[in-house]
DNA sequence: AAGGTGAACAACCGCCGCGCT
DNA sequence: GAGCGCGGCGGTTGTTCACCT
């Protein structure tokens, strides 16, 4: 019974060895990323790495690829953290592609040993602010991004099944069944069904993995018949604003809170 | 100098979604 | 459509180090 584990029982565990970095390194220099359980397997038999495929994984993506920056995480950095974590929650691997060089585990560990202690002191972390003036622009900045503290979480989804939404729904303002956030009303409005099926989406969206293919895209367009119109406002034109150009998610994810705030709070037209 | 304590960081574990067969 | 394996992700734990008494 139980789970059937995923590494043989005879694999090293605990701190990597030098060695085990030179030899993981040389082997995805070789081979390439991906692929991980080969990796291990592979190492294994030609060079002695008694590691799991995930163990490697791991390794590499958050100590040996090139281009990861460790430790000293500057002010800026800090304020990004605090502000996607506001929007996102504890997605820290949607956080860390907002950082480049940064990994999801670095970021998690700064925002446990760090962040979340400043926050449970002082309701909102300090931000590293010593004079007054900017301890009153980082204030006025924590007003700007203060959305709910604990984002619902995204319902990721296929490009296919994506593609499909769009085309039964055409943009329209009403979610499918199975797309709702639970407990959301059936006038779920246009930011609802955005946030609802897409927001994961949005945010991988700018990233060279992102697994919409250009071709689904254009299929997408050419099934929602979208023009290139800026200054439509219709929902089907504001989904075709997030689908055919290119924008900055994250901006994209503000811009609709901020709507829907203003919205609420009866100020649409300001 | 030695022991205790907490912070920081590295790594493991288990769950989940996706793609393949 | 079901089953399976793999990769990705987030939570948690274990270890190391620095500081304090």
């Amino acid at each position: 019974m139980g789970r059937r584990p995923c590494c043989p029982k005879e694999i090293n565990k605990g701190a990597w060895s030098r060695e085990e970095d030179e030899t993981l390194s040389k082997y995805v220099a070789i081979h390439g990323e991906g692929k991980w359980q080969k990796v291990a397997q592979n190492a294994v038999m030609s060079a002695g790495l008694k590691r799991c495929g995930k163990s490697c994984r791991q390794r590499w993506l958050n100590y040996l690829k090139p281009g990861i920056k460790r430790g000293d995480i500057s002010v800026d950095e800090e304020d990004m953290i605090i502000r996607l974590h506001r929007l996102l929650g504890n997605r820290w691997a949607l956080i860390a592609k907002r950082l480049p060089g940064r990994t999801d585990n670095e970021i998690k560990n700064y925002w446990n040993t760090n962040l979340s202690k400043k926050l449970q002191k002082h309701g909102t972390p300090s931000l590293s602010v010593s004079s007054p003036q900017n301890k009153r622009h980082e204030e006025e900045k924590i007003k700007q991004v203060h959305v709910a503290p604990e984002a619902p979480r995204p319902r990721r989804i296929s490009a296919v099944e994506y593609s499909k939404i769009v085309e039964n729904n055409r943009c329209s303002t009403t979610p499918s069944p199975s797309n709702k956030v639970e407990g959301s009303s059936d006038e779920a409005s246009f930011s609802d069904f955005l946030i609802d099926i897409d927001q994961s989406q949005l945010l991988i969206g700018d990233d060279s993995n992102s697994k919409v293919p250009q071709m689904e895209e254009e299929h997408i367009n050419k099934q929602v018949g979208l023009t290139n119109s800026p200054s439509s406002s219709s929902p089907s034109d504001h989904c075709h604003h997030l689908l055919a150009e290119k924008f900055d998610p994250l901006e994209t994810l503000l811009d609709v809170e901020l709507k829907r705030m203003a919205s609420f709070l009866g100020l649409e037209n300001d």
